[in-house]
DNA sequence: AGTGCGATTGACT
DNA sequence: GTCAATCGCACTA
């Protein structure tokens, strides 16, 4: 099997946005792709949130530490991590080297392996199946495993471009934050049934 | 060694 | 709408 069929060539370093705001909003319709020993689980990114040098939520704002030391890599690199003790969530470092910024992926409309989502996930609603940060990871069986690995070569997980073009992007505030709440960091794919959050939020 | 806390989810009223 | 589960990590001493 390829590992990168043609019509969803990888994403290439110098393609991505050197900008955390810019990047969030530029990996909206572009694919996430995992293969596993089993076989290829993709998705198309419907939803993303940014967290820029400086921002009092990032996880870069104290400094570098054991934890979140992928976020410090020049972008295109993963930085996954545990929340709540029940939830990986996945992450695209941004910027460059020793900087310290990412974009979080919140919802993926799923694509190819469907039926090992439903599998990982536990269920059978397609719309379920990576409708939240922490639900797409356990569908497409991301731990910390795949931290800090390089999102711009084929290998078990990286980013890939898709043919089929967004039809709107829509800005909100972030989702499940106390600090930085005014801003508007969270990118979406207006109308599509796979994005998380309020409705409120998705107009 | 002990403490407090999340970039969430799923179950429940 | 509310709320508990659950645990790695950062921080304090």
């Amino acid at each position: 099997m390829r590992k990168s069929p043609a019509r969803w060539p990888t994403i290439k370093r110098s393609e991505l946005p050197l900008d955390t705001l810019l990047l969030a909003r530029y990996l909206i319709g572009k694919l996430v792709i995992r293969q596993t020993s089993r076989g290829t689980l993709s998705g198309r990114i419907v939803e993303t949130e940014a967290y820029p040098i400086g921002d009092l939520a990032g996880h870069a704002y104290a400094g570098k530490t054991t934890r979140n030391r992928s976020l410090f890599n020049c972008r295109g690199y993963a930085y996954v991590y545990l929340a709540y003790g029940t939830s990986y969530l996945f992450n695209v470092s941004s910027e460059t080297a020793g900087v310290g910024a990412g974009v979080l992926i919140r919802a993926l409309e799923p694509l190819t392996g469907m039926s090992s989502m439903e599998r990982n996930r536990g269920l059978h609603s397609v719309r379920d199946l990576a409708r939240g940060p922490g639900r797409l990871t356990a569908a497409l069986e991301i731990d910390r495993r795949l931290d800090g690995i390089d999102l711009c070569r084929a290998g078990s997980l990286w980013l890939g471009h898709d043919n089929h073009p967004v039809l709107e992007i829509g800005a909100s505030t972030r989702i499940g934050l106390s600090r930085e709440r005014n801003q508007l960091r969270r990118f979406y794919v207006r109308g599509s049934p796979f994005v998380s959050g309020p409705k409120k939020l998705n107009r």
